[in-house]
DNA sequence: CGTTAGTTTGAGGCAGATCAACTTTGGTGG
DNA sequence: CCACCAAAGTTGATCTGCCTCAAACTAACG
């Protein structure tokens, strides 16, 4: 159980039709803020299409992109469940539409719904685990193998979605430029075929494989 | 609010009395290892005396110092309540004595201790911040920077223990060497003391203004 | 008091950043 | 449909912060 490897959860499901229909639907063009480092909100978004990043921007310009958030999952539990400001900022990567859900507590939370509440706890839990899981391989690992990995795992989330040199950089702490030179050393070693701005991986095990020789001295 | 800012929170008052009968007194001596990535299991482990590493070990040395779990803190938690397998390992970085809970799943957790659940969640929620936080940090400034902030962080935890070198750049990703060399240009600069194995820093509101300043470019 | 773990300092190397110039892509409006 | 343009990608040259290796020193502890 890597970072790169995902579960998807039905967070559909959890979410009763009484709440829904108290929700109030947004929308957000490819390249807006959803919301701000530093501010306080109560509530919970559900992504209803799109794709949202949530960003640790940096004055110097070397962006982190600290989680992505795909089509039908939530936004901005954590700060809802520990009660604290949001500490990152959620920026649409693409058109965006989403509902958002009014809260005045997390008491609110677990007291109208309850297994929606048992299910952010856990996806906390996974969350903390995919977060450790990074900061361990960002010092440990070179930077081919965070590429890959970062591949593998973004084309999971959205195997649609054309992830840009820049995105692919910002989730693993590389340079654009060193991210196209990666891919293409993968390309001239027959692991994956970019096609313009399209990226095919041909073998995720044989990707893993080559990943894991990088890192023998 | 950022990572190396810690609230501390009493977990034992979460804990009841009846729980606390049920548990088993466990103990490991400095550097003998409370469990190992990968393992299964569903219990928590109350730290009564000492400081356990949550650490993730790498074949070839660079081991990552993932969290650290002060006295009357819980330990193993995000396992129970993702329901996955250890994901990193725990050392213990002193003595160590601890009560040990069993528990057969999350809902006997959340049935009996309801309390402690949704103070747990709130945890997990903390951790992910500060991992989140970390890992912006990591790519996005100087080992300088990131040895102010970890001294900080972990003389917070725990002012009296004998941090080395080797945990300070396990927890920040730098090398021994570069701590040791960051420490001297501190020492040098006037922002800290060292005697013998003892750090000591004389005023934390310049420590983190110089971290700032080295930032700049 | 010897042994082991931790610290310090120096010299040299390298992975990836930085800077710069150029090409490609894809969306937009005429 | 094409011309245009901004955004994204590529490639090369150079630089540098931190790592690596090595060797000596110091503290702690049974």
């Amino acid at each position: 159980m890597n970072f790169y490897e995902s579960k998807k959860v039905n967070i559909l499901e959890q979410l009763p039709l009484g709440l829904i229909e108290k929700g109030s639907l947004k929308t957000f063009e490819k390249g807006k803020i959803l919301y701000r480092k530093g501010e306080q909100d109560k509530g919970l978004n559900f992504i209803k299409k799109g794709i949202v990043g949530l960003m640790g921007f940096s004055v110097s310009g070397d962006d982190t992109l600290l989680r992505v958030i795909g089509e039908r999952n939530l936004l901005g539990y954590r700060s809802l469940l520990s009660s604290e400001s949001y500490h990152a900022s959620a920026l649409a990567l693409t058109d965006v539409e989403l509902i958002y859900f009014k809260f005045d507590s997390v008491q609110q939370l677990q007291h109208e719904v309850p297994e929606l509440h048992n299910l952010l706890t856990q996806t906390l839990a996974v969350d903390l685990r995919r977060a450790e899981q990074r900061l361990k391989d960002i010092t440990g690992k070179r930077v081919i193998s965070r590429v890959i990995e970062t591949l593998i795992y973004l084309k999971q989330i959205h195997p649609d979605h054309p992830w840009t040199r820049r995105e692919i950089g910002e989730f693993c702490g590389a340079r654009t430029e060193t991210v196209t030179r990666t891919l293409s050393k993968l390309e001239r070693d027959g692991y994956i075929q970019k096609s313009g701005r399209e990226i095919k991986l041909n073998d995720i095990g044989k990707l893993l494989e080559f990943s894991e020789q990088c890192e023998i001295f």
